[in-house]
RNA sequence: GGGCCGUUAGCUCAGCGGCUAGAGCACCUGCUUUACACGCAGGGGGUCGGGGGUUCGAAUCCCUCACGGCCCA
């Protein structure tokens, strides 16, 4: 097969990714008797398209999916969207309100429903699409949306199935109320931001005691129409006489009492405080205990109930206006500070949320979150890296119940009926008549379910439950589930109860929380701030290998890192200068060996060829591990290493002296083939087409990981290789300092120490010749240095290079002098080791070590000083 | 208020008790060496945020301060 001079991405890409996907590769099958090895996908919104963020959560995903197929699991890698209720809703909302400028309303549920799917099939699934340009392995035959039938079937089950446990209840409870999205949020929907506000001191007249005023502070004066109470301390003295009495509601004229209260904090403001029950959390359980009745001033939309009197029908902003004049003309307003108060917005659109008294669904998480800590804390499920355990449990364990009901249309409707009387059924199946009374008049409830409800059941409802199917049977619990740290708490912690609560089973074992990507500013990138970049640009440009590698790359312990336009590029860059170095080195390769599963003769191997060997099963064992630590990053350097600096600058390097040696095609022929095998999980694209081009049959995809081959590795040959490397490195030295044009050959004096140095030069003079362009080797112990020599000492060794005539006795001399300097910076830092009894005592074997390099450091220091002498530089 | 993370070369980041602290990018010098200029050979560049402590030994562990970022309340 034609081995072009590039690889071309554009071309091999759609191309391998077809047929891998028509060969079936990306399939699992239930029915195997391989270990299973599974991995649900993040669902993306059906809304949204690919970030770097996402590119970055599935190729750490797609790494261990292709490594753990390759090493025998039946692996199954689950794709599928989420519906994402607002969002969505959101977007077709704004869609109809351009194109034919209605409503929702305007339409109808029904018909609007309609046009969210339509709108759900057109282009609901470009994510995923966009994944397969990843080069992502998901088992396409088995994708997943939380609005499908069986999905909903599922959500049916455990909202009835918690409702009869009584864990599901429907409560009157201030909710975070969005005014713009018109619906209920739960806590971990509500963005909280400092914002400058001010805080206004109002008077509040004392019933009994004309004349006499009570002082509260709010940020809201608005809301002071919907007072019921003022509360203090009942420990303040300032008020102690006051409780039980009454103060007028200025505006309003109402009559509320002053009641005690503990939550109230007398060192702040004036100490007491008004109540209004329907808008506030505190105020409302502080009403519940104080006997006080809510009052809502505020509807839904943010406007002025009838409540509110002479401002009904004002928006809250407009009414505070109002509210402030008019206590200013009475004279009860006593004075307005700056103050910075924490608001409440909507995470999606951003709307200042408005606390509201509502009846909503719940769930009781408590007794729910009770077995989700026991599995973080017995390490049943782990986070990696482990710190993140801490955010879940610290949530967990201050779990609070979890508004569910949102009064939007685009979600799972809730399944609950009710009868003219008021009694509430809920059932899996659209009931006939009411449970409690038998009336056949049923209305089912208008509200549909958070979006997060159904995401928590995602690990299995995708198998298949609640039927118990084969998938389920052989891919629960999954092994590891990839994501994020934003959310822990808003998907991995309900993924846990619900795994737990329906299954009686951990839903995965290791939960892999990555870096969130940054742009160059540093903010965190997402699609809505305007931060996020596209990595179809990355991959249109060099192809998803090097966009996967450079990901590879950065995925370390830490939590952010800066990935925009510009530093992306840089290392999308460097990523694809690897594989086309490796394009090359293969294609190299291909030139030289006769059959890619060309052998090498054991017995006639010679040092470099057992040394790449020993090289490249360090390697494997280094990948091996640290995949199997999810250390990605320390993986994708060992590789890079290897392939770059002791495959390329080294072996083959070495390999054109003996081209036609079958020891070295079969050496080449087999680190190439076993380096495809551990870097195809990374960069899957290229080495599957260096593979065909190699004239393979199989895929790669399905072949086997390379085992490590211990045998193979000697760390003893991997120094004395080094050391003549570095016979090499100080030739090539003296050629570059003293300006002496590459194709000039040279020549060179070994001078070692002793005879085994000596010997092991011998053994690589022949390297040195070929890789410095030196013709002529001379290797003794003790060897005298030539005249006008270039010198470089190596410490059990020195190199000479006769120059006369073109010796740059500056540069010598510069150069001899920083190393010298160096040499006796290191030296004293031996012997103030080594001067050191305790460190002697503790640790002999490293003082041995250290001894041996003091001596070698000395050697060097003295073949310094001696060849600056003789330069006339004074050492 | 509570918690987490970061501060290492001009830049982006590794290293997290013991080789004179590394990589990539950028920079300097030389090179059309027959796989590769997306390359080859060589080089310059950091008192590892400040202070204190533990230790024979600290970029690495502990305390503290400063600055930056995130999360929960």
């Amino acid at each position: 097969m034609e081995f072009a001079t590039s690889f071309d991405p554009r071309e091999a890409e759609p191309r391998l990714y077809k047929m891998w996907e028509e060969a079936g590769h990306f399939r699992a099958d239930a029915a195997s008797t391989r270990e299973p090895y599974a991995m649900v996908i993040p669902p993306p919104n059906v809304t949204g398209s690919l970030h770097l963020g996402h590119a970055l959560n599935n190729t750490i995903q797609d790494i261990l999916t292709r490594m753990k197929r390759m090493e025998g699991y039946e692996v199954l890698y689950l794709p599928g969207t989420d519906h994402a209720g607002i969002a969505t809703q959101n977007v077709v909302e704004k869609d109809l309100k351009a194109t034919e400028k209605k409503t929702r309303w305007d339409v109808g549920r029904e018909e609007f429903l309609k046009r969210v799917w339509k709108w759900k099939e057109q282009y609901g699934n470009q994510i995923l699409y966009q994944l397969r340009r990843l080069g992502c392995s998901c088992d396409w035959s088995r994708t997943r949306f939380t609005m499908d039938d069986g999905y909903s079937r599922a959500i049916r089950h455990v909202f009835v199935s918690l409702f009869k446990k009584r864990l599901i209840y429907k409560g009157l409870a201030i909710v975070n109320w969005c005014p713009h999205e018109l619906t209920a949020l739960s806590d971990l929907e509500v963005v909280t931001r400092p914002q400058k506000g001010s805080l206004w001191h109002i008077k509040y007249p004392v019933k009994e005691r004309p004349g006499t005023f009570v002082t509260v502070a709010t940020t809201r004066p608005e809301t002071m129409l919907g007072d019921t109470g003022v509360a203090v301390h009942p420990d303040d003295p300032r008020y102690k006489d006051l409780v039980g009495k009454s103060v007028t509601l200025p505006l309003l004229d109402r009559e509320i009492p002053i009641v005690a209260d503990t939550f109230v904090d007398p060192k702040f403001g004036s100490g007491a405080v008004k109540v209004t029950p329907a808008h506030d959390v505190n105020d409302f359980e502080c009403g519940k205990r104080c006997g006080l009745k809510a009052i809502t001033v505020l509807d839904g939309k943010g406007a002025m109930t009838d409540a509110a009197g002479p401002y009904r029908g004002l928006d809250r902003f407009e009414c505070r206006k109002r509210v402030v004049a008019d206590l200013e003309t009475q004279g009860l307003l006593d004075r307005v500070e700056e103050h910075e108060v924490p608001l409440g917005h909507c995470y999606r659109c951003d709307a200042v949320i408005e606390p509201n008294l509502s009846e909503q669904w719940f769930v009781a998480m408590k007794d729910l979150a009770a077995p989700a800590i026991a599995a973080v804390k017995s390490g049943q499920v782990r986070f990696r890296p482990d710190r993140w355990s801490k955010v879940y449990l610290d949530w967990m364990e201050n779990i609070r119940d979890w508004c569910i009901s949102r009064q939007i249309w685009w979600g799972h409707r809730i399944p609950v009926w009710y009868c003219p009387k008021g009694h509430a059924t809920a059932a899996t199946e659209t009931p006939a008549a009411c449970a409690a009374c038998g009336d056949a008049a049923l209305a089912q409830d208008e509200d549909v379910l958070d979006t997060w409800f159904s995401s928590a059941l995602w690990p299995f409802a995708t198998l298949g439950w609640p039927d118990e199917t084969p998938d389920l049977e052989k891919f629960y619990p999954t092994q590891v589930l990839v994501t994020s740290r934003d959310i822990i708490n808003l998907w991995v912690g309900r993924m846990i109860v619900s795994g737990l609560e329906f299954r009686g089973e951990k839903p995965f074992s290791d939960v892999i929380i990555h870096a969130t990507l940054m742009d160059d500013e540093g903010r965190r990138m997402s699609k809505s701030k305007g931060t996020g970049v596209d990595p179809l640009e990355a991959i249109d440009a060099h192809g998803a290998d090097p966009l996967r590698f450079a990901l590879a790359l950065i995925s370390t312990g830490t939590q952010d890192f800066k990935f925009g336009k510009r530093f992306s590029k840089e290392r999308i860059e460097m990523s694809r200068n690897f594989v086309t170095k490796l394009w090359n080195a293969s294609r190299y390769v291909a030139s030289k060996i006769p059959a890619a599963d060309a052998k090498a003769p054991l017995e006639r191997r010679q040092d470099e060829d057992r040394w790449i060997l020993s090289r490249l099963s360090t390697t494997i064992a280094r990948v091996t591990d640290a995949l199997d630590r999810y250390e990605f990053g320390e993986a994708a350097e060992a590789l890079y290493k290897f392939v770059w600096d002791d495959f390329c600058d080294w072996y083959i390097e070495l390999s054109k002296r003996r081209t036609d040696d079958p020891v070295v095609q079969g050496t080449l022929a087999s680190v190439l083939d076993k380096t495809l095998r551990v870097l195809h999980p990374f960069i899957p694209f290229v080495t599957e087409e260096i593979w065909q081009k190699l004239g393979r049959k199989q895929s790669l995809m399905t072949c086997a990981w390379p085992d490590a081959g211990e045998a193979d590795r000697d760390a003893a040959l991997e120094s004395r290789m080094d050391l003549v490397f570095e016979a090499v490195r100080a030739v090539r030295e003296i050629r570059n300092r003293n300006a002496i044009p590459p194709k000039t050959p040279l020549a060179a004096v070994l001078s070692a120490k002793d005879e085994a140095t000596a010997a092991l030069l011998r053994a690589g003079a022949d390297i040195v010749r070929s890789q410095a362009n030196v013709d002529e080797v001379s290797v003794g112990i003790g060897l005298p240095k030539p005249k006008f020599a270039g010198a470089v000492a190596c410490g059990a060794f020195a190199v000479y290079v006769p120059l006369e005539g073109k010796i740059d006795v500056k540069a010598e001399v510069e150069r001899s002098k920083k190393e010298l300097e160096n040499a006796r910076g290191q030296a004293a830092q031996a012997e103030k080791q080594l001067g050191n009894e305790e460190f002697r005592k503790r640790k002999p074997e490293m003082a041995a070590e250290i001894a041996g390099k003091l001596e070698a450091l000395r050697a060097k220091a003295a073949e310094l000083e001696a060849h600056l002498r003789e330069l006339g530089g004074s050492p």
